[in-house]
DNA sequence: TATTGTTATACTCTATAACTATA
DNA sequence: TATAGTTATAGAGTATAACAATA
């Protein structure tokens, strides 16, 4: 579902927030999914283009577990997009090598992502477009940097086999 | 995780949606869960206490599946809040009835939600307050009003048993 | 025949735990 | 001992299908 699982009874920040996030997103899903991507796997193949990264390391950036990580590299070798290698310096790590075809992929991938941003500010008029930026930013440096505690109980231990 | 699952390299508005949106849903469950609502109870309850409706109609302004409904309103008559009633008109349907207790604490949990809400656009300038919320609805209503397809395949037909 | 709500269950996503190999 | 990565699998969330009651 989108999730606009709260009331609408006066500006509903949570609506907003969710429902455009969401939109947003499905855009995106769709858009990198004309190459083939997810928009996980752009993300690890962009920043791993940038600089010799290990798999730890592009899990922290983009705030994924490191068993996610392991399931998008997967699918990015199977690609043929990056290739795994042992670091010279740590040989637990594994660096995330991008292939002559990823960087082609990442590129234009960049591409579609910048797209679907463009896209979605154009429809704003100029002064609404810089005050969104702005006000979302200072959001997401303040007030809204950092989740709460989930309240859910932490997950029960695995049964004695 | 926080998805933030698309890159950073300039105004990255999927990144301040996700990030945003992500984290007011955790403060919302959080301060929710201290009346042992979650948000889609708390939506429900307030959407049912302004009228009579059944619960395809709650679940059609909730934007939840019929299926996830049931649950919701299973865990509202468990705890108490809200009762299903045969509808008089249709006999198929069911009337989601409000109780008194239910009453009372749609009254909290929507004063929690303002709270939160308020808590949030508060951090922000008079001026950037507005002009978040008005940029936020014209592209809820504009180009980020509907979900683009889904890229991935239908689920598949369940297994012969 | 179509629709409301229910049950059962299948699928996806994500995270925990245990493991291997290194450090 | 601790960490990087892997595997297996648990649990939450959600959606599909089949069904009963009613339209």
């Amino acid at each position: 579902m989108t999730s606009s699982a709260t009331t609408r009874t006066e500006p509903d920040l949570s609506f907003l927030l969710d429902h455009t996030s969401h939109v947003l997103r499905t855009q995106m899903a769709a858009a990198l999914s004309e190459i083939g991507l997810t928009a996980r796997m752009h993300c690890v193949l962009v920043h791993a283009l940038e600089d010799e990264r290990t798999q730890a390391r592009l899990a922290e950036i983009g705030d994924m577990d490191k068993t996610t990580m392991v399931v998008t590299v997967d699918a990015l070798e199977k690609a043929g997009l990056a290739e795994r290698r042992t670091s010279a310096r740590d040989r637990r790590a594994r660096i995330i090598a991008v292939t002559e075809k990823g960087a082609q992929v990442a590129a234009q991938s960049q591409a579609i992502a910048d797209r679907v941003h463009e896209e979605a500010l154009g429809a704003l008029p100029e002064a609404e477009r810089e005050a969104l930026l702005r006000a979302l930013n200072l959001l997401a440096e303040g007030h809204l940097a950092t989740p709460a505690e989930s309240p859910r109980p932490a997950r029960r231990a695995r049964r004695e086999s």
